[in-house]
RNA sequence: GCCCCCGUCGUCUAGCGGCCUAGGACGUCGCCCUCUCACGGCGGUAACGCCGGUUCAAAUCCGGUCGGGGGUACCA
């Protein structure tokens, strides 16, 4: 019988929310989904330095944006808590009282100058702790605290070797000999990350631990601690390890928080679904099949196996993160669509907020002409504009020479004649005076007037456009144009 | 230095011994559609790092090598 699967979101509030992490947190939450599992949301804010409200916020207000729910922690509780480990100080500090009460650690006083000093002077390539208060008596220890230092708690790395088979890399073994003792504690008394990352996830009864590779090479120290953990009645079992491969910027190096591409709420802030921004992050690492890559997180949960994850490091690719994006924006019906854009259409000021009536019937009537034609929710607001601008504020974004203008003057003239103002009427009328009429290419012919009208070169099709926009705006707005 | 991880088109990947003269997607190039853009359609480009071994047969298994990455803290 195996035990219902527990896994968890565990960020650190330091800085703006990473697409790496949020890589890992899906992850995390397909698995658990995947198995019908639960997700504990901790927050690992032992980092007083650098740990921010506003980060802290940002991870939150991300996970809700993407829709990484979670069953237990952070905002929701549970029978584990706190779980903001900057209020779990009386956890740790009992937990580090039973294991310097064991023999599974020692005290130590060295300091990491004399430690360097002693590599220095026995020329050993070790780089760690090299054990030099292992064993020490009762009067070397008195010596020290005589001294008035204060030691750190030290794990002692047993002998021989540890293998786990990890859930991503399969089998993986380290002699312990490459793994020196390690601090779970300050000096002052301060339970590190070492000490509080385990023990969190042993009594948060966590199953399996989906990480990042950096971390990687710490697992054997984790696994010894947590066998301590087990023997002292702390932990119930070991949980299993698996390491997800890094998410990497251009070049060879992994995607550092300086990178602009880095910041996952960006990608919200330029007009990304989470749908397609999940979905892209899905593909870095895993795939659903060999001849597909749209999907939704419904199927993936269906498809996910912790054991098809790629352990290669992937460069995240924005191009592609778009066109992802693109095709998650194509499978949305068009309310849907217009509903998500909205917002990003009153932060640019094309419509007001609240939207007025008229505005909202007339957005209704545009949303068909551009939901196929953009890739990010933003690329609306430069699309419409020229529908919802007041006459007065009606700006063209491009030159209309000389020849241009005839076209206008010609297009403003065949237009004045039209009786009813539909797409049709329009596209005949324009049809036969500059392409039949002045014999010009459609190119030519339509390419000055739509700038006159929308005052773009890049708009919704034209014909549709003026109607929308009316017949007395569309020849107000052709007749400027004619005087340049 | 030592330890560990990784190695298929430019990028993300499919492939888990024969279906591979290696498939898909993004990118890129050309063409078609076309009032712009986008969509859509068609076609092209381009990869198993290298060397050995196992096997009737290897991108797939093993070893080595080269290359890349990470760790080696009283950071997380």
């Amino acid at each position: 019988m195996t035990s219902p699967v527990r896994v968890r979101f565990c960020p650190s509030p330091t800085g703006s929310p990473h697409v790496g992490l949020v890589r890992t947190a899906l992850f995390n939450w397909a698995f658990a989904r995947h198995h019908g599992g639960q997700i504990v949301f901790r927050m690992e804010d032992t980092d007083r330095e650098r740990s921010t409200q506003e980060s802290y916020d940002a991870i939150l207000e991300l996970w809700r944006w993407l829709g990484l729910d979670w069953d237990e922690g952070i905002e929701v509780g549970g029978p584990h808590g706190p779980y903001r480990q900057s209020e779990r100080g009386a956890v740790y500090r009992d937990v580090l009282a039973r294991l310097r009460a064991s023999s599974y650690t020692y005290d130590c006083f060295c300091t990491t100058e004399e430690v360097d000093a002693r590599r220095k002077a026995s020329g050993s390539k070790m780089q760690g702790y090299d054990g030099f208060c292992r064993d020490l008596t009762d009067e070397q220890r008195a010596a020290f605290e005589a001294e008035g230092r204060s030691p750190v708690v030290r794990f002692r790395m047993p002998d021989g070797s540890i293998t786990w088979h990890d859930l991503v890399r399969g089998d993986i073994t380290f002699e312990t000999e490459n793994v020196p003792d390690y601090a779970l504690s300050r000096a002052n008394g301060d339970p590190l990350y070492t000490l509080v990352n385990p023990v969190d996830d042993a009594l948060m009864q966590i199953t399996h631990v989906l990480r990042g590779e950096d971390l990687l090479s710490s697992t054997p120290r984790q696994l010894a601690l947590f066998e301590a953990l087990v023997e002292l009645g702390i932990a119930e079992q070991v949980p299993a390890y698996g390491h997800l491969p890094y998410v990497m910027g251009q070049g060879n190096k992994k995607l550092s928080k300086r990178d602009p591409e880095a910041h996952a709420l960006a990608y919200r802030e330029q007009g990304f679904l989470p749908e397609g921004l999940l979905n892209y992050l899905a593909l870095l690492g895993w795939s659903i099949a060999g001849d597909r890559d749209v999907f939704s997180m419904a199927e993936m949960v269906e498809a996910f196996d912790i054991a098809d994850v790629n352990p290669n490091p992937a460069r995240f690719d924005l191009k592609k993160a778009e066109a992802i994006n693109a095709s998650q924006m194509r499978l949305l019906p068009l309310d849907e669509v217009t509903h998500r854009v909205l917002p990003f259409l009153k932060e640019a000021g094309v419509v007001g907020d609240p939207v007025s009536d008229a505005d909202a019937q007339l957005l209704e009537l545009a949303m068909p002409l551009v939901a196929e034609r953009i890739n990010k929710l933003t690329e609306a607001a430069t699309m419409l504009d020229f529908l919802f601008v007041d006459e007065a504020d009606f700006a063209r974004h491009e030159e209309i020479d000389e020849a241009g203008r005839d076209v206008v003057k010609a297009a403003h003239d065949a237009l004045s004649a039209v009786e009813t103002w539909s797409t049709a009427a329009i596209d005949e009328a324009l049809r036969a005076a500059l392409i039949d009429g002045l014999g010009l290419k459609p190119r030519v012919a339509f390419g000055p007037v739509r700038i006159a009208v929308t005052g773009r070169k890049v708009s919704p099709p034209l014909f549709e456009s003026m109607e929308l926009l009316g017949r007395d705006r569309s020849l107000a707005r052709l007749h400027d144009a004619m005087s340049g």
